[in-house]
DNA sequence: AGCACGCCGACT
DNA sequence: GTCGGCGTGCTC
């Protein structure tokens, strides 16, 4: 038996896993996890390492093999903790333990950031001219090198200066003995968080709030943890349920995070729990500097802050004694990592708190189907709010039939109906946004006179128009010609969708003139600040109608906006994926929401070529059970999550031929090692980019009803990918649940 | 990262 | 020949 140790996770030349033999005395004494002491090097050097695993027989030559020292003297435990969580990452979503260390301890690294080392030259201009003729004398190019650079500015970096200057640490250890530099390392631990004195308001709680914090606290304070599912439509008030709960658990001395999709990371999201608990709130995110993150990882280190915001990666926050997680939106698709490990940050939370004793809450208005589905089964306790905080109503929906305006001649992107009502509001002064669904467009075909789409025969997701004049099924390769006629009823009005936010924003101001269009796209918003300047020009009624892509959608309360047309609501809802009629109910709902957050009551105006299709017609209805019911028919009949569990298995490399071998070898891999017929595979296929910067892509898709088996394959692909050579110049990557974000 | 090894030019 | 500097490669 040895244990599998990793040294040192900041240099990436020790990025790998050393064999340990472990004396009798810590046998079973060993975990995952634990801080051992090692000797390493040539020279047997004491140092720390963490077990990461245990394996039977050597891979190494056995006689080299050390024997492991001890554990560690301040072993500690919290970061015991994070290497188990990684353990279990790396089991749950495949990859390397390096992989999922990296992503559970980033503070690591940072430790020597803080450290920051200047190297700085002690002799003046002539002295240190001498100096530098002495070394080029003496033909010490590295020295002469180090001196002419300090001579060019005499304080600089130490990275720099090894790096730039290609000087190794042993040059200027020698020339700091001899006294003609010196290297100054600074401690700078800044400023946390620019604090803003917040005023607390003072919130009255519905009965709804009220009931679902004493719900949870009633558990929590009789020593019961669980997960918890709060379903409250937009403007109920989730976030003062969120900011209760936590402020009860830190009362009893433990911490908190709060997982945020990073769009949604607000100043005013933040300011709102500033207002509640001071400086003892710390964020995390992409905007902080390497420097600032670490320093809020040293202060939670500290025991300075008792509550963390942040986006997926503050889930890791080091806090010693953990009593709760909040996941705020947790339908977002931003929760699911797109870098390997991919790991969902619900599953995780909900992972890490069962490994700390900690409890979760998930909130969301349109919860994902997994979420909901557990809370069905009874794993996730489901807290409601029906209804909005500030009693203000929900608004009126009306879907529009596309092809029923098709049918009067109107051709146009705008239903007659929108037309009128976006009248009505410029006369009255009133906003208007326009939405345009372009979420997972991935070039389905449609009947603009029927409302047909073209799916694949085996999958039920519609097929892709790829440019050859085939249409390709992502799932299982199925392939057919395109149509020119729709199968259904005849019409030649079957194709692409072709219209984008640009042409719709010419089309408007063609119809309205004189009023004032604000479009944000990726275009308009590529510049720095670009979406906030958009959003804040809007809500200070600088234009009249915002047109804009799902980004539109989230955050920020508009009062003035009483109309929301979603244009083209089936984009979504035939992407190629499984998620597709889940993404469109969401979309809808939450452009809905957008309407009336003011005093005046809002209205919304879908237009749809599928009026008929329960995703749209619950969106319609704001009836989330009524939607859930129906896709679960679905997610049923055809196998995918959260019914039954899907691996994709993606294949890169940049010999296409070899790359569909080697696709096709895996396939036989595992349909030889489905035992019972436990799993079963389907494909491999191109995705729909099938190309990305000379690679080509496959991608193989393995369902089963049950997560551990999925598990079990991919532990075993995972050896025969090792042990065959053909595998070697390809890149595979495991994705559990997959989540199309295109 | 830190250490040893081995190459290569300079000098007793 | 030997000494010392500097690049290179390995660490279970």
């Amino acid at each position: 038996m040895y244990a599998d140790i990793i040294i040192d996770i900041a240099h990436e030349k020790l990025d790998q896993v050393f064999q340990y033999s472990i004396p009798s005395e810590l046998e079973g004494v060993l975990e995952v996890g634990m801080e051992v002491v090692v000797p390493f090097g040539k020279s047997n050097k004491e140092t720390s390492g963490y077990v990461v695993g245990f394996s039977e027989d050597a891979d190494y030559d056995p006689k080299k093999i050390k024997e492991v020292l001890g554990r560690a003297e301040r072993s500690m435990a919290i970061e015991s903790r994070l290497v188990a969580l990684a353990a279990w990452i790396k089991e749950y979503y495949g990859g390397t333990m390096i992989q999922a260390l990296r992503t559970v301890l980033p503070v690591k690294r940072k430790e020597r950031v803080q450290k920051k080392r200047r190297v700085r030259l002690l002799l003046s201009e002539e002295e240190a001219k001498k100096q530098l003729d002495i070394c080029l004398h003496k033909n010490q190019r590295a020295r002469a090198r180090l001196l002419a650079g300090l001579l060019d500015q005499p304080e600089q970096d130490y990275d720099l200066i090894t790096h730039k200057l290609n000087v190794a640490l042993p040059v200027i250890r020698a020339l700091e003995e001899r006294g003609i530099l010196t290297v100054v390392s600074e401690d700078l631990l800044r400023n946390p968080v620019r604090y803003k004195q917040a005023e607390r308001q003072e919130v009255q709680f519905t009965r709804e709030q009220q009931a679902a914090v004493e719900s949870f606290w009633q558990d929590y304070s009789g020593g019961v943890r669980g997960t918890y599912l709060v379903h409250g439509v937009t403007g109920s008030g989730k976030t003062e349920v969120y900011m209760e709960m936590i402020g009860r658990v830190v009362k009893t001395g433990r911490q908190a995070i709060v997982l945020i999709p990073e769009i949604a990371l607000t100043y005013q999201t933040v300011l709102r729990f500033y207002g509640r608990f001071g400086d003892r709130v710390s964020i995390l995110n992409s905007r902080l500097s390497a420097g600032e993150r670490c320093d809020q990882i040293e202060r939670i280190r500290r025991g300075e802050v008792d509550v963390m915001i942040g986006p997926r990666s503050a889930l890791f926050a080091p806090f010693p004694d953990l009593g709760l997680i909040v996941v705020d939106e947790e339908h977002e698709p931003a929760y699911k990592s797109e870098k390997v490990p991919r790991y969902h940050a619900r599953e995780t939370a909900i992972s890490r708190a069962g490994m700390e004793g900690a409890s979760v809450v998930l909130g969301s208005a349109t919860p994902s189907l997994e979420a909901f589905y557990q809370c069905r089964n009874g794993r996730y306790k489901l807290l409601e709010l029906k209804n909005r905080a500030a009693s203000q109503s929900l608004p009126d929906v009306y879907t529009v039939d596309m092809r029923e305006e098709l049918k009067h001649g109107n051709r146009s992107i705008l239903s007659d109906r929108l037309k009128d009502m976006i009248t009505d509001r410029l006369q009255k002064k009133e906003q208007v946004m326009l939405f345009l669904n372009r979420r997972g467009y991935a070039g389905f075909v449609s009947c603009r006179s029927c409302g047909y789409v073209v799916k694949c025969p085996h999958c039920d997701v519609s097929l892709s128009a790829h440019k050859n004049g085939r249409m390709i099924c992502h799932y299982c390769g199925y392939e057919q010609p395109s149509v020119k006629q729709c199968p259904e009823c005849g019409s030649e009005y079957i194709g692409g969708f072709k219209a984008g936010t640009q042409q719709i924003e010419d089309l408007v101001k063609k119809i309205f003139p004189g009023s004032r269009v604000l479009r944000m796209d990726l275009d308009t918003t590529r510049s720095k600040d670009g979406h906030e300047k958009i959003l804040s020009a809007f809500a200070n009624e600088e234009a009249d109608i915002l047109i804009g892509t799902q980004m539109i959608v989230k955050g920020h309360d508009f009062p003035n906006v009483t109309l929301v047309g979603v244009l083209a609501a089936d984009l979504s809802l035939y992407s190629n994926d499984y998620q597709s009629a889940e993404r469109t109910f969401q979309l809808l709902s939450q452009a809905s929401g957008r309407a009336g957050r003011g005093r005046k009551k809002g209205e919304v105006v879908i237009q749809t070529y599928s009026p008929e299709h329960y995703s749209i017609q619950t969106a319609a209805k704001q009836d989330y059970q009524g939607f859930y019911e129906e896709e679960m028919k679905y997610r049923r009949l055809m196998g995918y999550p959260p019914a039954a569990q899907l691996l994709a298995v993606w294949l890169t490399g940049s010999d296409e031929e070899h790359l569909k071998k080697a696709a096709l070898y895996l396939k036989e891999f595992t349909v030889r090692i489905n035992k019972g017929g436990r799993l079963s595979v389907i494909g491999p296929s191109a995705p729909y980019v099938s190309k990305i910067s000379d690679q080509y892509r496959q991608i193989l898709y393995i369902k089963s009803a049950e997560y551990r088996f999925l598990i079990e394959a991919k532990n075993l692909m995972e050896q025969y990918i090792e042990m065959n050579t053909g595998f070697d110049s390809l890149r595979i990557q495991f994705d559990f649940n997959p989540i199309n974000t295109t």
